[in-house]
DNA sequence: ATATCCATGTAATGCGTTACATGATTTG
DNA sequence: CAAATCATGTAACGCATTACATGGATAT
């Protein structure tokens, strides 16, 4: 359900074609929140049966045409109910912490290329979320241009504050991450000094 | 395909029934990996099928049997296998901060119950891995001790480093999040107190 | 005896991923 | 005119959640 809310977050920016929403869902905003065309196409069309948004035929090119969702005011006011009620917390379900709880089950240097691809994944979101965030708050991003322009000045401020903090929260979770695999790396250096490691095998049932 | 390696991974320990399983994935451990019962039975079933574990039936009461599944050597390979191969990292899907990011479309007390909601969730874990993460350390966590008595005492360190490395990921991971939660009481604070908030609607189109 | 574990499932539904498909428009 | 981009889907499959179901064993 929570595509639905995600989708009805970008159309309170701008309307878009369902195309629009896919290629942010993949681009910048896809760091996240993702999702594929195949998922995005039925979920409109089930959101403008729902009368949460409104979908008209635009020209595109000489010939053709597309289709773009505007949100409607009970998407509004379904977007505003959600704001307002908690979310359910998902049990935790943490792969990469599951497999390096059992690294005694492989060895040092596949240990250390999967803390190091840890590093690198997490490296990467955290430049992409830094830039976004930058853009943020420098006012140079185009979805917080489009967004901003249909308040009044005083209110920009809070509402590129609160965008701004979002992404300080995926930041600080990838430094996290960044943090813990690198606390992996050393603790790895030091059971490869040592000198019993790796006779691999338990020694018996 | 998870929940097969985090079977796999329990079962490396000792022999488990579906039962056991469940329990393992709904208690202590269920906050780092949860899995439903109707998930575990199947799959128990299928791993069974595939050759990775060995069910037995064994007596349970005086009339009565469970069934207790074993790792079998094919399934350790497969394990370790799993472990030497790098887990994708699936898209970001973070909904806590998704909202987050539209505070503006909701007031100042619903944003701060959600804030303090996302404290009291993660402090509750914090609480729950500190626990685990202290018996791990003290050698008083049962399935550690079982784990432990299967190798050379000169072993035992780096398999309860690893496990408390794992936690310690966890652990970092939360206070992160309480960390956040809490810079965005202050920022709603510091708007709550200017005058300008929450003319609730946007001028106009 | 009665409540609480222990034990094991089925069924419906929904969300998400991957693969398969197609065609128009714009840009170089 | 070829390549890249824009545009829109369908189909199959798998994983996860929720609800529905049942019954034996043990402890008080």
């Amino acid at each position: 359900m929570s595509l639905r809310y995600a989708l009805l977050a970008l159309l309170t920016a701008e309307p878009l074609t369902g195309y629009d929403a896919a290629k942010r869902f993949s681009g910048s905003v896809g760091h996240v929140w993702h999702a594929p065309d195949s998922q995005i196409y039925p979920e409109l069309r089930r959101m403008e049966q729902a009368g949460l948004i409104d979908g008209k035929q635009v020209p595109w090119g000489p010939r053709s045409t597309k289709k773009q969702y505007s949100i409607t005011d009970l998407g509004i006011e379904a977007f505003r109910e959600w704001m307002c009620t908690p979310i359910e917390y998902t049990p935790a379900r943490n792969v990469h912490h599951l497999q390096a709880a059992y690294f005694e089950w492989t060895d040092t240097e596949h240990a250390r290329a999967h803390l190091q691809n840890h590093i690198d994944y997490y490296a990467a979101q955290l430049a992409q979320w830094k830039i976004i965030h930058r853009s943020i708050l420098d006012r140079t991003n185009p979805t917080m241009v489009k967004r901003t322009e249909k308040y009044p000045a005083e209110q920009h401020e809070h509402i590129v504050a609160f965008k701004a903090f979002a992404y300080e929260g995926m930041i600080s979770l990838a430094q996290t991450e960044i943090d813990w695999a690198q606390k992996g790396l050393s603790l790895l250096d030091r059971i490869a000094s040592s000198d019993v490691f790796y006779t691999t095998e338990p020694t018996g049932q």
